[in-house]
RNA sequence: CGGGACGUAGCUCAGCUUGGUAGAGCGCUUGCUUUGGGAGCAAGAAGUCGCAGGUUCAAAUCCUGUCGUCCCGACCA
């Protein structure tokens, strides 16, 4: 093993060498998750439920400021209910839990575990909705969900996982329509601009559609090893829920006609690319404003000169009164224990006071974004100017992780004209792969075959380029193509 | 659901081929010395060897079954 494939971090395998095993490795060390004691299912830690705390605060302050609501609706679905709409019931069909008994009672109707609930938000639209005058209806729901997953790994696929669903009525479809592609916008801005992971947000073929939708759209981020993650999709469902849920209402006209209804979701698997993109081989590099710790303080004590913890708890203080998220490492181990520890960690920014500070009235910032040796890694700074400066560090933090990131995207998005080396690059994960395509299902599944790799997303065609890179027909569409996670 | 690997102390694993007193490192506890990038010494605690059968005088070790986990593929957020 060459010294570049040695492990920086005990436990931690380097990232380029196997990216699976370091992820894993990763949110296990960093404490985001932990193995339950049932298949398929993880333990969100504390570490990593302040991780979705934040991107629920972050997400539902978006959902609230484009005019949504929140709601809670059951978490079981009678069978009947399930099997109104055909298509979808046929696509989740194989991954839907039953319950079929109550204590010792054996269920007249099994009921489904959501899976997810159009459903069931559906019926009772169905109740709601009479007039023009109550749509649109606006809602959100945070919950869990349950998908019989074969293979899981923690946060990109588990049996049970954290989401919110947006479900949303209108009265017509180019309400719904603007909705959804309103709330396709919502995610691509918030993985920007706060998980600091840039996507591709585009239409999804026919194959990788919704079940029941008429339209999907999604936001697509590039993984390190090439592969592409889908991390939010918005579903325009036209009427076919409303014609199988019967959500109708009487119009200005006076005739009855069928909702436009939309869904759209987010889950934590969000989270799970954020800590593929932005990690390292010291660990996870949690981006501010995800980050459920902003500043670590770490105190330096000698025997006999234990000034810097009193000093430590003045500035933890200072900065908690500024609304920094700030946590004061006291514990009883050395400082470059803790220092590993928090990187592991992705503390975006970590404050070390000792006795020289405590002398000079300073204290040393380290950034967890640069790597050890950078220039600006470690700048000392003057202790009443640190609430001022940590603003604008965090900022740049976020900043310097985005444009790490969008070069990585960029530099792996190939726009390819020749087949070939379309095949190649596709074999080959080599990122996503800009291409004039044909928008045919045949197409698509002949590339599945041949390579692993499927259209993320589609947009229109934007030049004069007008025949398939993949297959030679006449081109209808850009297509990014990638193997998927 | 196919292919592969693995279940032994909190963690990572050795021991199994060739059956014969349960092991190491890390971690943990206590004490002292340390503390600006994963400290040192000393003492100590800790495991029904995944589970159930079978073979045997004797099973972590051999046989059968079973449950679970991880990795690689096929499907999904």
């Amino acid at each position: 093993m060459s010294d570049a494939l040695e492990p920086v971090v005990k436990e931690i395998p380097p990232k380029a060498a196997d990216l699976s095993a370091w992820y894993t490795a990763a949110c296990l060390k960093a404490e985001l998750v932990s193995y339950a004691p049932v298949r398929g299912c993880v333990v969100l830690r504390p570490y990593g439920f302040g991780l979705w705390e934040n991107l629920q605060r972050e997400l539902d302050a978006r959902f609230k400021a484009t005019g949504h609501e929140n709601a809670y609706f059951p978490l079981l679905i009678p069978e009947s209910l399930l099997t109104r709409e055909a298509e979808h019931v046929e696509g989740f069909a194989p991954e839907v839990a039953w319950v079929t008994q109550g204590g010792s009672e054996v269920l007249t109707e099994r009921l489904a575990i959501r899976p997810t609930s159009e459903v069931i938000i559906g019926t009772m639209y169905a109740r709601w909705i009479e007039s023009y005058r109550d749509l649109p209806i606006l809602i959100n729901q945070w919950c869990n969900v349950v998908r019989w997953e074969k293979a899981t790994r923690p946060f990109l696929r588990t049996m049970e996982f954290l989401w919110q669903e947006g479900h949303t009525a209108h009265a017509s479809a180019d309400e719904a329509r603007a909705e959804t592609l309103a709330m396709l916008d919502v995610y691509r801005e918030f993985a920007e601009s706060v998980a600091a992971v840039p996507v591709y947000a585009g239409v999804k073929s026919a194959s990788e559609r919704f079940p029941g939708a008429v339209e999907t759209y999604s936001i697509e981020a590039l993984m390190p090893d090439g592969r592409a993650l889908q991390s939010a999709t918005s579903h325009d469902l036209g009427q076919n829920f409303a014609k199988a849920y019967d959500i109708a209402f009487t119009d200005r006209d006076q005739t009855v006609k069928h909702a436009y209804t939309t869904s759209w979701g987010m889950s934590w698997r969000m989270l799970g690319a954020t800590i593929m993109v932005h990690g390292d081989d010291r660990g996870l590099r949690i981006p501010p404003k995800l980050a459920p710790i902003e500043v670590v303080v770490i105190p330096i004590l000698r025997a006999g000169d234990e000034r810097a913890l009193e000093v430590a708890r003045d500035v933890t203080r200072d900065l908690r009164t500024c609304g920094v998220r700030v946590r004061l490492d006291e514990r009883d181990a050395q400082p470059g224990w803790k220092y590993a520890e928090w990187d592991v960690r992705g503390v975006p920014v970590r404050i070390e006071i000792g006795p020289r500070d405590v002398d000079a009235g300073t204290a040393v910032l380290v950034r967890r974004d640069r790597a050890r040796g950078d220039a600006d890694h470690k700048r000392s700074l003057a202790r009443t100017a640190i609430a001022d400066a940590l603003p604008e560090l965090l900022s740049d933090i976020h900043r310097t992780l985005y444009a790490q990131a969008r070069a990585f995207l960029e530099t792996h998005t190939l726009r390819l004209e020749d087949r070939a080396a379309f095949y190649e690059a596709a074999r080959a994960r080599a990122g996503m792969l800009d291409i004039p395509w044909c928008g045919r299902p045949e197409c698509e599944a002949h590339v599945k075959a041949q390579t692993g790799a499927t259209t993320r997303n589609t947009r229109p065609l934007d030049g004069d380029d007008r025949t398939c890179v993949a297959c030679g027909e006449p081109a209808t569409l850009r297509a990014y193509f990638a193997q998927s996670y």
